[in-house]
RNA sequence: GCCGACGUAGCUCAGCUGGUAGAGCACUUCACUCGUAAUGAAGGGGUCCGCGGUUCGAUUCCGCGCGUCGGCUCCA
């Protein structure tokens, strides 16, 4: 038979050769270095047979930069790991092991809890391993083979898999070590040549809490020891661009234990704050869209109607009033624009309705999951609600996506789209949400914007297409949200009366795009490490005088700066020109006008943040920087 | 909420095995009046997260609570 390599040659091969056979047959230095095989551009198992007429591409070693060939040595490493708690830790049950982005994990349910110093002695043993070598077996077993091997090894969890998995079962054995185990895997332990455990934490068996919580070890590896340095080195650099670290160091806001997850925004936190607010008010009058007004705190009564009540509860923070009542603190603005969208008899003329509030929400968030500005309690989202008939959907869904676009190209920012259907715990029937699901796919379709499916990942009350943003150090968060419901209004009984002069069901777009400024802002502040645009700077302009004798000049240039409609303030501390300079790069101010006997408002000494100089009037920098201050209309 | 770690000056952090605390930056004052990334000197500042316990004595050891960090679950 015939394979097809990389550089489009044909490679002859007897029947039933594998990936390593393919290797071996092009020269023992790369079969050496083999660590898996790519198969029709799938990672495959060197130890599997290949197939007449396949496109194959052997990864070795010296593919560090290829994500599958460090998917296969991570796995490997997990299992290395596992063999070696096995045999320090008597009684330990192991459960799963996978590799992920960076790095690879394996879950343990430990006879007695251990703490981050065992990661040590682990370390050590798996070093033990390596100094011995370990090549790596792969078998196949029918299920009921496999089934009494882990039975009589005591390994329930490994176990459950079995009996879950469907067709033959593939097990790899290193050592005395044999997992459950689709692969691949490593031929030999030789590749593992720098490895590090990162972490402990706590997961719960199959992602479930309602499951017994084991304990994850993290770790990771590398074919070089250098690529695991630069590795470490670059998470490093990460943690300085982290929000929480660049909101304190710019004095842009704080929390504190008296109201833990509720951002303290100072002056120049909430100057960016409000450049979002305008941008999301500016934006919506163009675009049809209507400001109101609702209450913060309603009677349960209403949250029952809503079906938050039932399905939000625990996250809502609950006041009790007098003897009888409770109030609940939106976590939410739906409600309140239900109240008043059926506040009195709509006609279809009315149509579209598109309400929009950016009103302080609250939810009570579990105290585990808080982080910084990108998990708060207090969330002010850029919310609207679209009540429309159903032959409006379509085009407010558009209408919706077009503003997406646009608003996300002001920023650069590229999030993932995800089209999240039916919860477990949903409102409504499948029928309803195969119409629903089947709009939101449409719409997406109509606009040529890949999705990946968040099978089950919808609201309660319908399905969501969500925009997810990954921040400094690698973790995704939901930013913007479309969701299409038909649960909510009819709960609260919301109608219109159609041309028919009958009443018909209105359906309701929950959208918001940047999603909750908390989190726009902390992920916008990470990917520019703090340099904001122009527009969105809460100081545009710096004016430092030379002496103490420019001071009153200088401060006259920055008062000229402010009527112009600028950001601009004056530094005369009594500190070295020098040293002021520096403080304004370190608080990433853009322009910096140096002001002293060779100046005037006809010639500036105009520098831009990182050093480049310039001459300018006071009118040239106004008229230069004008188009700079505002974000690019659409 | 769950698992693990951590909590010392405004910030970043030192502070062996118990004897009531330090540095750099920041802040205040004084001198210098300064030309594009740190002028010098002096000074002030701490219920060592909180509450209990053990001890002659607790920042240090133990328990509980609160908060933060890394994960899990959940979510904008």
């Amino acid at each position: 038979m015939h394979v097809q390599l990389p550089d489009g040659s044909q490679l002859e091969l007897p029947e039933g050769a594998s990936g390593l056979d393919a290797a071996r047959s092009i020269g023992p230095r790369l079969a050496a270095q083999a660590v898996g095989v790519r198969v029709d551009g799938d990672l495959s198992d060197l130890r599997l047979s290949l197939e007449d007429g396949q496109q194959i591409e052997i990864l070795t070693t010296r593919n560090g930069d290829d994500p599958d060939a460090l998917v296969v040595l991570r796995h490997s490493t997990a299992h290395l790991l596992a063999e070696a708690v096995r045999r320090l830790y008597p009684g330990v049950k192991i459960a799963i092991g996978p590799a992920i982005e960076n790095g690879f994990y394996y879950d343990f349910d430990f006879p007695e809890p251990i703490a981050e110093e065992d990661l040590d002695r682990i370390e050590e043993e798996i070093g033990r391993e390596l100094a011995e070598g370990r090549q790596w077996r792969r078998e196949e077993l029918e299920r009921d083979e496999a089934r009494r091997l882990f039975v009589e090894q005591e390994e329930p969890y490994k176990v459950e898999l079995v009996d879950d998995a469907e067709g033959p079962i593939s097990l790899y054995t290193q050592g005395d070590f044999t997992d459950l185990c689709r692969g691949p895997h490593l031929i030999d332990s030789k590749p593992v040549k720098a490895f590090k455990l990162t972490g402990l934490a706590g997961a719960y068996w199959r992602g479930d809490s309602a499951n017994k919580q084991l304990t994850r070890i993290y770790g990771t590896a590398f074919f070089s020891k250098e690529d695991l340095e630069t590795h470490l080195t670059r998470l490093e650099e990460a943690k300085k661009r982290d929000h929480r670290r660049l909101g304190r160091h710019l004095d842009l806001f704080h929390f504190d234990e008296h109201s833990p997850g509720s951002p303290f925004w100072h002056p120049k936190g909430m100057a960016v704050f409000n450049q979002l607010e305008d941008l999301r008010r500016r934006e919506n009058a163009r675009r049809g869209y209507l400001e109101v007004k609702t209450p913060l705190i309603y009677d349960k009564a209403l949250w029952v109607t809503s079906g938050h009540w039932e399905k939000f509860r625990e996250n809502m923070f609950l006041i009790p009033v007098g003897e009888e009542h409770v109030y609940g603190i939106k976590p939410m603005n739906c409600p309140g624009h239900m109240l008043l969208f059926g506040s009195k008899l709509r006609s279809y003329r009315d149509l579209p309705l598109r309400y929009a509030e950016a009103a302080p929400l609250h939810r009570n968030e579990l105290a585990g999951t808080l982080h910084g500005l990108t998990r708060v309690r207090y969330v002010t989202q850029d919310d609207a609600h679209l009540f429309c008939t159903e032959d409006q959907i379509s085009a407010e869904l558009d209408g919706c996506l077009d503003y997406l676009r646009y608003v996300y190209g002001i920023f650069e920012l590229e999030p993932r789209a995800e089209l999240s259907t039916r919860p477990e715990n949903k409102l409504g029937s499948d029928e309803e949400w195969d119409f629903t699901e089947g709009e939101l796919r449409a719409a997406l379709d109509r606009h040529d914007i890949s999705y990946a499916l968040g099978a089950g990942e919808g609201s309660f009350y319908g399905p969501k297409i969500d925009l997810h943003i990954t921040d400094v150090l690698g973790r995704s968060w939901q930013m913007g949200t479309i969701q299409l419901d038909a649960q909510m209004p009819a709960r609260f009984g919301l109608t219109y009366i159609g041309a028919d002069n009958r009443e018909h069901p209105v359906y309701v777009i929950h959208r918001a795009l940047l999603g909750s400024f908390e989190r726009f802002i902390g992920i916008l502040l990470e990917h520019t490490g703090g340099d904001l645009p122009l527009w969105l700077a809460p100081v545009q302009v710096r004016v430092i005088p030379v002496g103490e004798s420019h001071a009153a000049a200088a401060g006259a240039i920055a008062e000229g700066l402010r009527k112009a409609g600028f950001r601009a303030d004056l530094d005369d501390r009594d500190e070295s020109v020098g040293r002021r300079i520096r403080d304004a790069e370190l608080e990433k101010i853009s322009r910096v006008v140096v002001y002293g006997d060779k100046e005037s408002a006809d010639n500036l000494a105009v520098r831009e943040r990182g050093g480049a100089q310039s001459r300018k009037t006071l009118h040239e920098l106004v008229i230069g920087l004008t188009p700079l201050a505002s974000p690019p209309s659409s």
